[in-house]
DNA sequence: ATGAAAATGTGATCTACATCACAATGCGCT
DNA sequence: AGCGCATTGTGATGTAGATCACATTTTCAT
């Protein structure tokens, strides 16, 4: 399928768009491919843009002064990410984001997004609706940090995206849980 | 300062709204007062609003099957709550909101959002403004409790809303942090 | 003011998970 | 095909924080 078509119908499922709105919507966007491993966001960067997943798999994180990583998201297709608080404030990246495997994306400007959010009612909506989906995830996902041990966490996990068993190294899967990968390891004993 | 008023210049920050197209805004909402204690939403419940406080605390929490309380949020003047998966995907209430202090707060029906944000753009606009700085927020606290000690947590809490140590029983700042009562009282040796 | 209930402090013990060390296995690259 | 590096498994040991038990203090309703 087309890019176009395949944000077309991402953005069809929570706004309507007249054929004009959506042409002018999907203008903005610039079309880019990456290499499993290469780096999109680095931790220090400027942040200009938010990139939605048309095919692939990338992963938003954080390092810690120990180089410990954790994964805030992974971004499958149709996903959106970025460092959406650098994004947002123009600070500094704190979070990376890099590919797992080779990927296809759309990138939006923060200023292209504002633009049109003004422009477009409907894409104002859209945009309040995808952000709520991801407070909502958050949220989920803090509480299950603080209530659940590892091992139902990762049941969780790989019960809500199977194919990320295939995708993923368990490390990665590790670094999203908030756990050692030996612990990991250890799980299925 | 009149509730009118405080909605009014907690919503210019970063909407610009007419006189009256703040009055139809403003008109969407009821004051509603509680008592220290008082239940707004339990588990359980279908939840219709969302709360926008004017004075006093409330916390949204939830309790799992061991009884056990995490709280999700203390709320304070000029902070939002509800339930919000329960409210915007209509499933019944999984987090509870109850009232620490007496409060009072201004309430408004998922539908009378609903009819802001498609009859007044700027009110789109807000409410996606308003539902970014939570997922933000939401996404530093989830990146703390994986990467920082309880003892680091409380040091960033008690930094950002120190009010919150005069008014907050300890083993609710425990429930925030994600760790028992006695390791909090047990920090200060 | 006073008694009951709630909140807090503190010791002893237990446990999930981290860390370190190293072996084994898998996998991309020329 | 085979070298080299990344990934995974697994044992031994360490530790932050949980849990249980009970004493002490604070708060609140009458």
């Amino acid at each position: 399928m087309q890019p176009k078509q395949i944000l077309r119908e991402h953005v069809a499922k929570i706004a309507t768009l007249t054929d004009e709105e959506f042409d002018n919507f999907f203008s903005r966007f610039e079309l880019q491919s990456f290499k499993k491993g290469q780096t999109i966001i680095a931790a220090g960067d400027s942040v200009r843009r938010e990139y939605f997943v048309l095919s692939g798999c990338l992963k938003s994180f954080y390092i810690n002064d120990d180089l410990k990583m954790f994964i805030l998201q992974f971004a499958m297709p149709t996903w959106w990410t970025s460092d959406f608080n650098a994004l947002y404030s123009g600070e500094k990246a704190t979070i990376s984001v890099d590919c797992i495997t080779d990927a296809e994306v759309l990138s939006l400007t923060n200023e292209s997004r504002e633009a049109l959010c003004r422009e477009i009612h409907q894409a104002e909506h859209f945009f309040r609706w995808r952000t709520n989906k991801g407070y909502v995830a958050s949220q989920k996902r803090l509480l299950s940090m603080m209530n659940n041990d590892v091992k139902h966490r990762y049941e969780e996990l790989m019960a809500q995206y199977p194919e990320l068993y295939q995708i993923v190294p368990k490390q990665l899967i590790a670094a999203y849980l908030g756990v050692s990968r030996e612990t990991l390891s250890r799980l299925h004993h």
